[in-house]
RNA sequence: GGGCCCGUAGCUCAGCGGUAGAGCAACGGACUUUUAAUCCGAUGGUCGCGGGUUCGAUCCCCGCCGGGCCCCCCA
């Protein structure tokens, strides 16, 4: 006797409904029309009066059979509508069709509403029509999805499941319209340049690589749009921005991503100052059109972003720690300091900018909550940045700050093309030291500025980081429709 | 890369050395205004994968795979 086959509860149900398809076909019904014509959206079809007549379609999210008549939930992109069918209106033979639709399945009805007993106001269906025919079961009504992993590696599910999901994706259409809008306002040109370069800069971060078969040369994924932005800036632009995805070779964590779309603008002729001014105009404009406040929660913080904000100087907050950064000119002096401060990342063989960064980031950015500028950086941390004309240990910098996380960076553009290639003969030095981020030497860019480029002002944020405290969101992944995961099997 | 935790039915979860359970969904039936509808019935499992210990492992041990949180890196 052959051992009885196992089949899962799953292929049981795909089964049974790839059956109701071949059920429908046999009827004559096809299970995957084109369109439902004339449908208006549910919202739409909630705001008609009692007796209106409604064609409304959807996904049925809700299933009750009582008999000769039966309630189900429709929900579409707009909303959600209870519907009513019932063996007497829509006849005995119609009505025997029910047997064959599933929680999950597309459905098109016609009908006039009315409101229940119970006060909820439903579409009395005098027609229907199935839509599209679902095989696979959707998660438990009342739970829902709460499995991490299926949330993220089937976003579509999860966004069935909980509609909140799909709104998040929602609002940061709105954020970013916003962010265009304002920037084409303001007489920003939206520029596109490449996602593959030759040599990756402009942050300090570790490049993907990535290989051209036709010119069988290695490429590296873009890590900012920075350089390119300058160059195009020294070509006469001189309001330039791009909304670029950047990809960067790091860890995964609660606020980071390997892969996210970076606002980058270049200003030409405009100074710190003025780009201060304009990023309080940027951001009020993006953050109260989207979210209708200035006033923003994340975790137990108020954060209120009505401009003008406050202003943190970088030096005064080492000060704060008892450390004057100008007492420390080297690496080696730098170095017992921040053994000190005990963080134990500190060894020696670091370069004076990370170990002034590590201790940024450790001991003072965690408490600098409200929103806020941070200015007056270390040249050794900003590579990029003109410097400050009356220090020449600092440059022209500010960072936008908020609930001890960085959400935004701008400077005074360095311009001067021999202080440039000095900064990036440093970096060199960094990298051959085994800073495997430290910036790489771009001699195109070098050429580019040795043409010219205007005094400029330049900002760049990162959306996802940015929305994701906007939204008080636990993680970053959260607003984000397709985190990368890893590969099954 | 390191530390801790998790993986049982399509989904949400119990069980934790002795023949694998519940709710929802699905299947058959009753029910023409329900709201997680209700009631009756019958199903459904390589207990993540592979080794080991044991008379016996979903349970204990080791390894692997996938995930989460915290570090590291970073916006």
């Amino acid at each position: 006797m052959p051992e009885e086959q196992s089949t899962s509860r799953l292929e049981e149900i795909r089964a049974g409904r790839i059956a109701k398809v071949a059920k429908l076909r046999a009827l004559g019904i096809d299970p995957y029309p084109t369109t439902f014509e004339g449908r208006e959206p549910i919202a739409d079809a909630r705001e008609q009066p009692i007796d209106a007549s409604v064609r409304v379609a959807g996904r049925i999210v809700l299933w009750r059979r009582h008999g000769g008549s039966t309630f189900a939930q429709l929900r579409d992109e707009s909303g959600q509508l209870q519907i009513h069918l019932r063996k007497d209106v829509v006849g005995e033979e119609r009505y025997e069709l029910i047997k064959l639709l599933d929680v999950g399945d597309f459905l098109g009805v016609a009908g006039k509403l009315f409101t229940t007993k119970t006060g909820e106001l439903t579409v009395g269906v005098e027609e229907f029509s199935i839509l599209t025919k679902a095989l696979l079961p959707l998660p438990e009504k009342w739970h829902g999805l709460t499995d991490p992993e299926i949330i993220v590696r089937k976003r579509h599910l999860a966004m069935i499941a909980d509609a909140t999901n799909a709104d998040v994706l929602k609002q940061r259409a709105e954020f970013v319209r916003r962010m265009r809008a304002f920037l084409d306002g303001e007489g920003f040109i939206e520029v596109a340049t490449p996602v593959l370069e030759s040599i990756p800069g402009g942050a300090d971060a570790e490049p993907f690589i990535t290989h051209h078969n036709a010119l069988d040369t290695d490429f590296y994924l873009r890590i900012s749009l920075e350089l390119a932005h300058k160059r195009l800036i020294v070509g006469g632009l001189e309001r330039v921005y791009e909304i670029g995805r950047v990809f960067r070779n790091e860890g995964l964590g609660r606020e980071h991503l390997q892969d996210y779309d970076l606002l980058e603008f270049y200003w030409a002729y405009a100074d710190l100052e003025a780009l201060k001014r304009l990023v309080e105009r940027f951001y009020s404009s993006i953050i109260e059109g989207t979210f209708g406040t200035l006033k923003i929660t994340y975790g137990d913080d108020e954060l209120d972003f009505t401009p003008p904000w406050p202003e943190a100087d970088y030096f005064e907050l080492f000060r704060g720690i008892d450390v004057d950064l100008h007492q420390y000119p080297t690496a080696e002096a730098l170095l017992p300091v921040a053994q000190k401060l005990g963080i134990k990342e500190a060894v020696s063989g670091m370069g004076r900018g990370r170990l002034i960064d590590v201790i940024y980031k450790r001991k003072i950015r965690p408490a600098l909550i409200r929103p806020q500028f941070l200015v007056g950086h270390p040249v050794d941390i900003s590579p990029l940045a003109k410097r400050d004309s009356a220090d020449s240990s600092r440059v022209q910098r500010l960072q936008v700050l908020m609930a001890g996380s960085e959400v935004g960076n701008g400077f005074a553009e360095l311009n001067d093309p021999l202080d440039q290639r000095e900064r990036f003969e440093e970096q060199q030095r960094l990298r051959e030291a085994g800073d495997k981020e430290a910036q790489r030497l771009d001699e195109e860019f070098l050429e580019a500025l040795e043409y010219g480029m205007p005094p400029t002002a330049g900002f760049g944020v990162s959306i996802e980081r940015f929305f994701m405290y906007l939204t008080n969101s636990p993680t970053i992944r959260d607003v984000v429709a397709f985190p990368l995961t890893r590969p099954l099997e």
